[in-house]
DNA sequence: CTGAAAGCGCTTACAG
DNA sequence: CTGAAAGCGCTTACAG
């Protein structure tokens, strides 16, 4: 006879699961008849495991609703399964920009395909920068996707130190760190566009360019540099501020001031453009009539601006898939290389 | 004598910390001189811990740069320290929309002053739904913030059943499970925005109402007929497909046709309002002289559109501030109730 | 191919 | 207030 009330092990299994812990791999193994080391085998890869036990295991987890405790398996393996998204330039005004929107979503649809998550993280002050440090030291990501670098960015450096995969979108200043990047052709893409505006017979065209301190920025205005030569006189530059509209409308507007003679300009954003309409309009100057102006980005607001908006096509989706694609690199250990991909011009109604 | 070359549990410490695997809380410890439970107890909270206990542990920690494995600790606590921003629509161009992104900003660093990160989760299709769910059952997030909901979305149901905290953002469908919600009062400001269009004398007001089935569409619409009663006619009602621009522009058209002598119209999204713009004025209707154009949201391009878009202005700040509180609530076991914030009418030129 | 066992780095009753 | 110890749920050499 048997002492039915002494505790056993099948009757701890039952009352974890009755407080509503969800089965363990314990409980797995416990129904398929094998050890809690086979089912971690099956789970991962299934190498090493017969047929006869792969079948068990996967009908056991199936009938115990089994859903892995990723803690557990991070302690042992020290993955967390997560990326950083990280903003580094002060965020405030970034999210208008449909740009950073797209990036963010497919780079999070291609992580989730890799059975990875993006996590999202501000790097505006120094204490949120530091709480990406501290992530990225502690292993809460496995890796950084570091988007919208300035020159000077104390982050870059800091990140460097901690060792963590760092993959760069755009091309990140010259000083800082040599992470890999990912990166338009911003240079090149710049030079279709001021190509384009040149070939269309303008003799004075100008630019808004992005901050001076922003990624892409510096790549653009040479571009632009490049085509007109020494007809790129300071005069016809205006620097914006942030790639925002209103900034974009002060910088157009400056512009006029300086260069009222202007009939094209190049500006370096698409959501700097749509400022830069308001402000030709307040003018009173005709788009495209007596001014010409080319975006850049052929982000989801082109389309729909008044005139709508002839810009330089970022490849989005592919900047994306090849941050994916690099930091994935980065993470199994891999050695990975900077990609710069090609743009194109797309030809709307303003330019 | 005692013999050097045995390993003693020093050597363990300096060993692992020569494969850089970072100071454990055994290393603090050894360096404040006091026992893991101590240091351990004087990172949360401090509690039952003696001053001097406390200092000399702070002095470990900065000496020895530790952080936490937060894996380690979520194994035990059961605690993420992560919520999932969950966009349960099928989440294509939803990114376009300023309104999203700063929300996410919002919350992300709300999340963070609380020590709380937050994942970014796409739920448009069904692999994607099961990737929500398997976190939230799995524990890999604390909580969900149920973003864009819309009617006979299966997700509420399936996380329903999961028990995890959620909450929603915007008023959930009633058909599905009583979550609590964080929404602007849709209702209330629709009322405000075509009152005012009505009290500027204009006697054929006209609606594009959101897509019948997504959150906040049907309240903005009721207020709309609130306020006209009969007049609000079937005929002068359009349902955007989206809320996308290239939505707003087709529903504006449709509305163009029905109801040719409209002189003033209420546009469910401020990116609604867009299109609408862009189809009234290729129609050739002066806005606001020939039709007035009222918007909802106030996002960052309403005052860039032509002419400045008058709206309704949501208080994101606050939608997501509140989010994230009742969220926290619920996560801490508390019960939380819903809350709807006022809305305001923001005057520009459309209306 | 498979099981027993050690170990990942924490937290938290339990004694004292 | 504090330490010793159990335990969270996994993975992964190590034997067999």
């Amino acid at each position: 006879m048997v002492d039915d009330t002494a505790p056993h092990p099948k009757s701890r299994g039952a009352a974890r699961r009755a407080q509503r812990r969800g089965p363990t791999m314990e409980d797995v193994a416990e129904v398929a008849g094998v050890s809690r080391g086979t089912v971690s085998r099956a789970l991962n890869g299934g190498a090493h495991v017969s047929p006869e036990a792969l079948a068990a295991v996967h009908d056991a987890l199936r009938s115990t609703g089994y859903v892995i405790n990723q803690s557990a398996r991070s302690l042992v393996t020290r993955r967390s399964g997560a990326v950083a998204f990280v903003l580094s330039d002060a965020p405030d005004r970034l999210f208008e920009d449909p740009v950073l929107g797209a990036l963010m979503r497919t780079c999070t649809q291609l992580l989730a395909e890799r059975g990875s998550s993006l996590m999202l993280m501000l790097a505006g002050t120094p204490q949120e920068r530091e709480r990406v440090l501290h992530f990225a030291r502690g292993g809460h990501v496995d890796g950084v996707l570091l988007v919208s670098v300035h020159d000077g960015d104390p982050l870059a450096a800091q990140l460097h130190e901690t060792r963590v995969p760092v993959v760069v979108c755009g091309r990140p200043p010259s000083r800082g760190p040599a992470f890999p990047y990912v990166a338009a052709d911003d240079r090149d893409g710049a030079r279709l566009m001021t190509r384009h505006l040149a070939g269309r017979g303008r003799r004075r065209i100008a630019t808004v360019a992005g901050p001076r301190d922003m990624a892409g920025g510096a790549e653009r205005l040479q571009g632009f540099r490049d085509v007109l030569g020494r007809r790129a006189s300071r005069r016809v530059i205006a620097h914006a501020t942030a790639y925002t509209i209103d900034a974009g409308r002060d910088a157009m507007t400056r512009l006029l001031d300086t260069c009222p003679d202007l009939d094209a300009v190049f500006v370096a954003s698409d959501l700097l453009a749509v400022g830069a309409l308001q402000a030709l309009r307040h003018a009173g100057r005709a788009v495209p009539a007596d001014v010409l102006v080319g975006g850049f980005d052929d982000s989801a607001i082109a389309p729909a601006t008044t005139p709508p908006l002839t810009t330089v096509r970022q490849p989005l989706p592919r900047v994306a898939a090849e941050l994916v694609e690099v930091l994935t690199q980065l993470i199994a250990g891999r050695p990975a290389s900077s990609r710069v991909l090609p743009t194109e011009l797309v030809l709307r109604e303003s330019a």
